[in-house]
DNA sequence: TTTAATCTTACAAATTCTTTACAAAATGCT
DNA sequence: AGCATTTTGTAAAGAATTTGTAAGATTAAA
């Protein structure tokens, strides 16, 4: 069943909420401030994450943002307080997902949980892929040909898997900010052609001729194995 | 890009939410009433719904609903007036996604529609049509033949899918315009026939003869499969 | 603070789109 | 039929858009 982690500083919510869901069938995983929440996110497969907006030191609009650096998927339902002003549109844009006011009722905050999970579905990364002659390990940020050890940042490693997963389609440049950035692009920005124009530098033979991601005139990027 | 169907039986509102989307680079298709929506749901493809709860008939409720037992992933966004009580509960139960309150922001409904599309997954269906002995994928904006493959601009993938959901009917220039370039064609200009020659230069065997698309003199063109 | 990473801007190059022009084809009229 | 008119096909030129990328600006990290 799915694994459930519950960020809240106020103890009480925090352990209430765990009960439930574990009543519900969930596995609940409970962290009392946002340090400790990123980290159990690292350190576990977590399928759903409720995140309290107001905490001390990383609150969750920081904790959101920085978990999705790590994973643009799971689902983020986040939790206010009835008197907090709530910027939906910002958390939003930095990629929640659902927004409860606090106090909330048992049935409506399952119903959340269960309508979220029935979006996400589960999918087992592949820790290494490779793309034409480029081999990329996801685990040591690094990808090597016969003669050629390349580092990949972060980034680098969830575009490139981007490509590996989509390979034949074409990818929009929303498409690749949405992966590799975790939000929208909203206006028109040139970041990721600049990005795709780096990246070719380091993992191409030959920036000048790309042999792993094509250009797709007006459209976006390819990347096709042959 | 990601097309929007949506229901409400204010025109006001409809029309405005259809020009909004439309500016944001979506595309739009209004019904003014629940069962007009539902027909429009069948026959199109569509990405996202925004329904109205209140209507008179088939409420946005029961429209929901009815979808639901079609497709479970397209995302819902329910309307609500300000002044109705709003059961969340039960509209996340029978699948909604997401709830915006009348009068709302076109900043925040753009932000939701965002957040929205970018969690669906392109549906698999009607990602690739055949044309005669063309077989078209969206994705990869390509076509193949037997012994050939064709790249294809957004545009053409967007007017031969046009040609392939109206087969047997006489496609004006005007229809081929509005679908291919989103907009009216205005006064008299032969971009239309211009491009037609083209596109059958790359996909027409023989495009002194075509037999994919043909001409129907002074009505427009059409595409009959065999 | 400095340093590094990232983003925006700017402009040339590449590519595609639109208009124009005229010949060919289709249609209408006597 | 023959001739005039309208409509279509398409080459070619010019307009417009899109892309690659260097350089400067901004932001984040140390």
């Amino acid at each position: 069943m799915a694994r459930i982690l519950i960020v809240d500083d106020d103890r009480n919510i925090a352990d209430g909420l765990a009960q439930l869901v574990t009543l519900e069938g969930y596995e609940a995983i409970v962290a009392y401030d946002g340090q400790t929440g990123f980290d159990q996110f690292q350190s576990n497969d977590v399928d759903l994450l409720i995140l309290d907006i107001m905490m001390p030191h990383v609150d969750g609009y920081e904790l959101c943002k920085r978990i999705r650096t790590l994973d643009t998927l799971v689902p983020v339902i986040m939790l206010s307080a009835k008197s907090e002003e709530i910027d939906k549109v910002v958390g939003l844009e930095i990629g929640a997902d659902d927004f409860v006011s606090k106090p909330f009722g048992s049935r409506e905050i399952i119903a959340r949980i269960r309508a979220r999970l029935r979006k996400s579905t589960p999918s087992s990364k592949d820790q290494s892929f490779s793309l034409s002659d480029l081999m990329v390990d996801s685990t040591s940020y690094r990808a090597c040909r016969t003669d050629q050890v390349i580092e990949l940042t972060s980034r680098d490693v969830k575009v490139l898997r981007l490509f590996y997963e989509k390979q034949g389609q074409v990818l929009s440049r929303d498409d690749i900010y949405d992966c590799g950035w975790g939000r929208h692009l909203v206006f028109n920005s040139r970041v990721v052609d600049q990005y795709i124009s780096q990246l070719r530098k380091r993992i191409e033979i030959n920036s000048q001729q790309p042999q792993i991601i094509k250009t797709v005139h007006a459209i976006g990027y390819r990347y096709e194995a042959f």
